[in-house]
DNA sequence: CTAGGGTTAG
């Protein structure tokens, strides 16, 4: 038995992990077979073993010598489905689950945890029950992992109901399902279950921690999802990588710069290890946070990148108006070796569509089903409606729309509409608005760019029938909200908010601003016509746009070096706009607003959108 | 030295 030990732990063996080659794998096989070692089933399981689980990217090589092996062992068999179920092909689980049985072995807790995360994966009907019905007659059905497994099964399946019967159908709850039953209840939104099962945990582990942390970020609870990772601190728990995704992931979503910067300095300090699904999420939050500079730099160091690194970059500089770089990327990735997705093509889409890119758009779109095999979506198709609308060939965006190969969904019309918006086309704009309201009729903003296509028109009958059947259909908005952050401190402010303790300041502020606006020229919109996006209290002197107080508060209280950043949940205003032009140039301060759709940078009297808003 | 938690779009 010693000497089985020794040769387990066979030094090139041991040598074998993620950038091992074919070759190599190769001669260490040939080593292994002719010093007669690989005889030895526990020799044989070991290098199998070995590949399947440090040295993925060969895992077809490693099947190859499974399937010639004699005797392999359940460790080797386990560890090859154990790969398969987290690859692209997870029914290749089953081929050596089957192998199992006909070696004279039986399955144990392992094969069936993996198993079962294989069925995860593959989501063909019927198959995860038999499984489940396999491990409940092996009597594994007790076991915590196996338990866990089965409940991400039923909520990959899309049953909480499933989860919940699984749950409540074990007597004693181990941390592990009840992690996993925490994670499922907050997939499916119920927020208040996962809380539950956090609170009443005996002993609360580093994964349970982040479980709950995810599961707010994923709700969009942001700042609950913050406050927890401080209060595991607090605790003193064990910060790891997967901690930190969703952390990046709230500040994301509130668009706090400052808090995400915070998060990367932690990420070093605590020299947690640049993962590519951490790198991912850094990047994506200093896009979306506006410092596409900074993602860029964390793009260029990490050290190898997948589809989602790659889109995610690509996506930012889209949504911040760098099209041309966009593209760039996204050959440079095709050069890598990289296979792009359908999200990918989202990004390539909406680059092209910022900068104007008819034909090279139209050349991506047809190349993700000639080339890659990816059948378009409803968001390619929006994404190509706004690439032609945005240019202004309303008319081939319309045909494109009435071309689909699916009905148009309301994106589709509202990409349209908001094309002639742009380009003042009263008569598609209708067709387009009738048709978005068919499908959405409760959409405020359809109304709103409806009316302001007539009210430039001059039509101001259909100005008021807009409104009267808005009326009548009791539409509701949202009320408009920006953010700004100042020493880290977030401030949030609503239309004609005056409850800021520091409202007397900003109301000085914001005459000071309309002065020396006036002096450059700037007209206050004043059309009583023109549907304004936030339209409620409009007579109200005082009661301005969110994002207006909000640079106003960005004046008083941030250095003149420092650009003001302000985070909008709806659309910016075309007065917004203009206003944040002048600001820019007028008080020689960069303005950088994410609004609900995508990044507009002013700076000296210019938006980075240049004005195609 | 096999089991849990995490990323892109909408």
């Amino acid at each position: 038995m010693s000497s089985l030990k020794s040769i387990a732990k066979h030094p090139s063996i041991c040598l074998i992990d993620s950038s091992t080659t074919l070759r190599e794998l190769r001669q260490i096989h040939a080593h292994l077979l002719l010093s007669g070692l690989l005889n030895e089933p526990q020799v044989s399981g070991q290098f199998v073993a070995a590949i399947a689980l440090r040295s993925p990217g060969n895992i077809e090589y490693s099947s190859r010598v499974l399937d010639r092996c004699e005797n392999p062992t359940l460790f080797s068999l386990n560890s090859m489905i154990r790969v398969h179920s987290k690859s692209p092909t997870p029914q290749k689980s089953f081929h050596f689950y089957n192998r199992i049985r006909r070696c004279g072995l039986s399955p144990d807790n392992y094969t069936f945890n993996f198993l079962v995360r294989a069925c995860a994966q593959l989501l063909v009907r019927g198959v995860g029950e038999s499984v489940h019905g396999a491990l409940m007659r092996h009597g594994f059905e007790s076991d915590p992992h196996v338990q866990s497994g089965l409940i991400n099964m039923y909520a990959e399946m899309g049953s909480l109901e499933s989860c919940r019967r699984v749950f409540g159908g074990i007597l004693d709850h181990d941390v592990v399902c009840q992690t996993a039953m925490l994670s499922a209840s907050a997939k499916y939104g119920d927020i208040a279950f996962a809380e539950q099962l956090f609170d009443k945990m005996p002993k609360r582990d580093t994964v349970a921690w982040n479980a709950m942390i995810a599961g707010y970020a994923q709700c969009g609870e942001s700042r609950q999802a913050l406050n927890l990772f401080h209060e595991m601190q607090l605790e003193g728990v064990k910060v790891n990588e997967p901690s930190m995704v969703p952390v990046l992931s709230a500040c994301t979503q509130l668009g706090t710069l400052d808090q995400g910067r915070w998060a990367h300095a932690y990420i070093e300090k605590n020299r947690l290890r640049m993962t590519l699904t951490l790198g991912t999420a850094l990047i994506d939050m200093y896009a979306k946070c506006g410092d596409m500079d900074k993602a860029m730099e964390v793009f260029w160091g990490m050290k190898e990148r997948n589809v989602y690194t790659w889109s995610s970059a690509m996506n930012g500089l889209a949504m911040n108006g760098a099209g041309k770089e966009c593209l760039e990327l996204f050959s440079l990735m095709k050069k890598d070796g990289v296979l792009p997705n359908e999200v990918t093509f989202v990004s390539v889409l909406r680059g092209c569509s910022v900068v104007g890119l008819v034909e090279d758009g139209y050349k991506h779109f047809a190349s993700m089903t000639d080339m890659y095999g990816i059948q378009p979506e409803l968001e390619h198709y929006g994404c190509m409606v706004d690439l032609y609308g945005r240019a202004g060939h309303l008319n081939e965006a319309l045909n494109f729309i009435n071309d689909m190969p699916v009905e148009p969904h309301a994106g589709a019309w509202g990409a349209l509409l908001n094309a002639c918006k742009i380009h003042k086309n009263m008569e598609i704009g209708e067709l387009a608005s009738r048709k978005m309201l068919e499908l959405e009729a409760k959409s405020h903003g359809a109304y709103v760019l409806l009316s302001n296509i007539y009210a430039e028109n001059k039509s101001w009958e259909g100005v008021s029938h807009v409104r009267r059947v808005m009326k009548s259909r009791g539409v509701k908005k949202l009320p408009g909200c920006s953010v700004v952050e100042v020493d880290g401190e977030v401030h949030e402010f609503f239309v004609g908010d005056n409850s800021h303790q520091m409202y007397n300041e900003i109301k000085v502020m914001l005459g000071e601003i309309f002065r020396r606006l006036r002096l450059s020229g700037y007209m206050a919109n004043t059309n009583p016509v023109l549907f304004d996006i936030e339209e409620e209290e409009k007579e109200n002197a005082l009661s301005l746009h969110s994002e207006k107080i909000a640079t106003a508060f960005g004046l008083i209280r941030l250095k003149k070096d420092v650009p003001i950043r302000i985070v909008k949940n709806l659309r910016i205003c075309w007065d917004c706009h203009d206003f944040m032009k002048m600001v820019s140039r007028t008080f020689d301060r960069d303005i950088i607003v994410r609004d609900n759709n995508r990044f507009h940078h002013f700076k000296g009297g210019a938006c980075s959108c240049r004005d195609y808003w």
